[in-house]
DNA sequence: CATGTCACG
DNA sequence: ACGTACGTGACATGA
């Protein structure tokens, strides 16, 4: 709207000005300052030496102000006879106004880095727009945000210039010996073509009104919040990890010489395809399940099956668990730790998935091992610094309570109105027992078959996660619509739309287009996927519709009582001084289940302890 | 680099 | 008759 208005007279007023601009001196930056100013909106990049947030430095940054007047401006190269550049702080000093200023219009791709980057500086960015954000609110291009994919998607241009250069400066140099000619032309290309990608995107979105306000009123500001969560980074405890590693270690090497001397020759426990031959040759042992590539699984599920009577499987089984731990966790976590600050940061990807949830990576912190796992110590080893606790508090049943929502399902809605405890209460319901008459082994059943109803229900997965008969499964994926019949009605419902349109939408209107998804075979899929996707995607917004009724508390005054650490999907994990812990807890808590309101309330549970365990 | 496996929600 | 629960990321193996 405004911002294109303000482009296309730009655009008028250069249009036959194809330049890139080597910004060296002062009177060049001036020129460029006044030409932004004037101009309201530009796009930016920041070229650095790392992607660690915490210890990066600037090499150069680049603008677009229209399309094809672009300039670079070199702060940090350093190679033989690099020219003179201007001093990283003054020109900082210089642009800390601009990129404050919530009357300028700024685009730039990766925000979350960009504005860690600038905070390093001790600049704060306002209004500042995000292509590859854009681009995922409008039609959900998940998985790898690549720029090149982006161009060919969006853009009818030739990106082979860009690619050239890109792929000649790639992994072989630091940026900063690259040389100024190089770099210029490559950094201009690139943010040129992130101001055409802005436009070409933008002009879209705005015509989608409720993708739009997703844009703005929760993807932007997640991304600074994941900003700040990201270099608040956790601590963990890395004397202990070391232990544990060591001691896995032993044992691995004492489950490695049973299991050798039990099937006389010497083979790699992690092979599958070792373990594959050893237990058909030597052990007689046939199993019949396929991996996706059709060769026989030796998958945990698979051979915990024969576990009981076979020490081998259970020796194997028992060596892949602590190999995972140690290669994944207690190894790699220490190596994690940022000398600077003494703490792990990881990364959240805001556009990786389909349903709208985020993902972590380098370390992953949303698959550390909980309590019935092997690696159960793990999470002691996420500690609180010293006069702070660690908190949790997460969404207890988000999606079944979802489901109800979505469905209105008068039992299921009543049975989160009665009780905490669903799974016994769906076993009342489903056996038409009282609730005191539940044995354990009821109450599993009608756990698996919630969650087989979140998943999107089979009868041959259920029968073979209850492990009974194909037919018995189907009676009780019968019986389960019997007692919450608007359940089905709704399933019904959310496919039939989902094939209508071609996509799906959540509670808060973001789109789950499905010809996004891989497993987009047949129908079928959709069939099984479209209740599970909006239910994710659901319980997505909800978590972060939270995290930013937080963090406008937090960024009030309590500032350095309280930090947000985590997100694991339906958790959040905060440090909290331990004077305020329940001041806090209180308040977060309320927050969370209150920031969207459904019919069932939402229920978070808190816990606090001095580690994360 | 693909595949299999396994950690989480 | 077919395959067989949804969504992620990381590691070891082996072609």
């Amino acid at each position: 709207m405004v911002e294109t208005n303000l482009l296309s007279n730009t655009i008028t007023r250069y249009k036959f000005m194809k330049t890139y601009n080597l910004v060296l001196n002062e009177t060049i930056l001036d020129f460029w300052i006044t030409r932004i100013k004037e101009n309201n909106i530009f796009a930016f990049h920041l070229e650095t030496d790392s992607l660690h947030i915490i210890s990066v430095n600037i090499i150069g940054i680049s603008f677009a102000i229209a399309p094809c007047v672009t300039a670079y401006l070199p702060l940090a190269h350093d190679y033989k006879n690099s020219p003179k550049q201007l001093d990283t702080n003054l020109v900082l000093t210089r642009l800390k106004p601009i990129f404050e200023d919530v009357t300028i219009y700024k685009i730039c791709k990766n925000l979350k880095y960009q504005i860690s980057v600038l905070k390093n500086y001790n600049i704060e960015v306002n209004r500042i727009f995000d292509i590859n954000l854009e681009s995922y609110v409008l039609n959900n291009l998940s998985g790898k945000y690549d720029f090149i994919k982006l161009v060919n998607f969006w853009l009818d241009y030739d990106i082979s210039y860009y690619k050239n250069i890109s792929d000649k400066i790639k992994n072989k140099y630091y940026f900063n010996k690259i040389s100024l000619e190089i770099a210029s032309s490559y950094s201009c290309e690139h943010i040129n073509i992130i101001l055409m990608l802005h436009l070409k995107i933008w002009n879209q979105l705005q015509k989608k009104s409720e993708l739009k306000r997703i844009f703005e009123k929760i993807d932007i500001p997640i991304a600074k919040i994941l900003s700040r969560i990201e270099r608040n980074g956790v601590l963990i405890n890395r004397t202990y990890l070391n232990k544990q590693s060591e001691k896995i270690s032993n044992i691995l090497i004492d489950l490695e010489l049973q299991a050798h001397k039990i099937t006389g020759c010497s083979f790699n426990l992690s092979s599958p395809k070792q373990i594959r031959e050893i237990l058909f040759n030597i052990k007689n042992i046939e199993l019949t399940r396929k991996t996706l590539g059709g060769k026989i699984s030796t998958r945990n599920e698979v051979l915990s099956k024969f576990e009981s009577n076979q020490p081998l499987l259970k020796i194997i089984l028992k060596y892949r668990s602590l190999l995972k731990i140690k290669s994944t966790y207690t190894d790699k976590l220490p190596h994690m730790v940022n000398h600077i600050s003494g703490r792990i940061h990881t990364s959240y990807q805001q556009c990786s998935t389909l349903t709208g949830r985020l993902s972590s990576i380098l370390p992953n912190l949303q698959n550390i091992p909980v309590d019935n796992n092997q690696g159960f110590f793990i999470r002691k080893s996420f500690i609180a610094t010293k006069f702070n606790k660690i908190v949790s508090a997460d969404y207890s049943q988000i999606e079944l309570r979802i489901i109800a929502y979505l469905s209105q399902d008068k039992n299921l809605l009543e049975s989160f109105n009665k009780h905490e405890d669903v799974h016994s209460i769906t076993a009342a319901e489903f056996f038409g027992l009282s609730m005191n008459k539940i044995t354990s082994q009821q109450r599993r059943i009608a756990k698996i078959i919630n969650f087989s109803v979140i998943y999107g229900i089979s009868p041959f997965g259920l029968s073979y996660q209850l492990n009974i008969s194909i037919r018995k499964a189907k009676k009780y994926i019968d019986m389960f619509y019997d007692r919450y019949p608007s359940v089905l009605i709704y399933s019904k419902h959310v496919y039939q739309s989902a094939i209508d349109k071609g996509y799906i939408t959540t509670l808060e209107g973001r789109r789950l287009y499905l010809c996004n998804i891989k497993s987009n075979k047949c129908f079928k899929n959709i069939k099984r996927l479209s209740v599970n996707l909006q239910v994710q995607g659901t319980a997505a917004d909800i978590i972060k519709k939270a995290m930013i009724a937080i963090e406008d508390i937090l960024e009030q005054k309590y500032n350095n009582k309280i930090k947000t650490i985590m997100q694991v999907h339906d958790e959040l994990v905060f440090e909290i001084h331990e004077d305020y812990v329940e001041h806090y807890t209180q308040k977060i808590k309320l927050l969370m289940e209150n920031s969207t309101k459904l019919n069932p309330k939402l229920l978070v549970k808190i816990n606090i302890g001095t580690h994360w365990n």
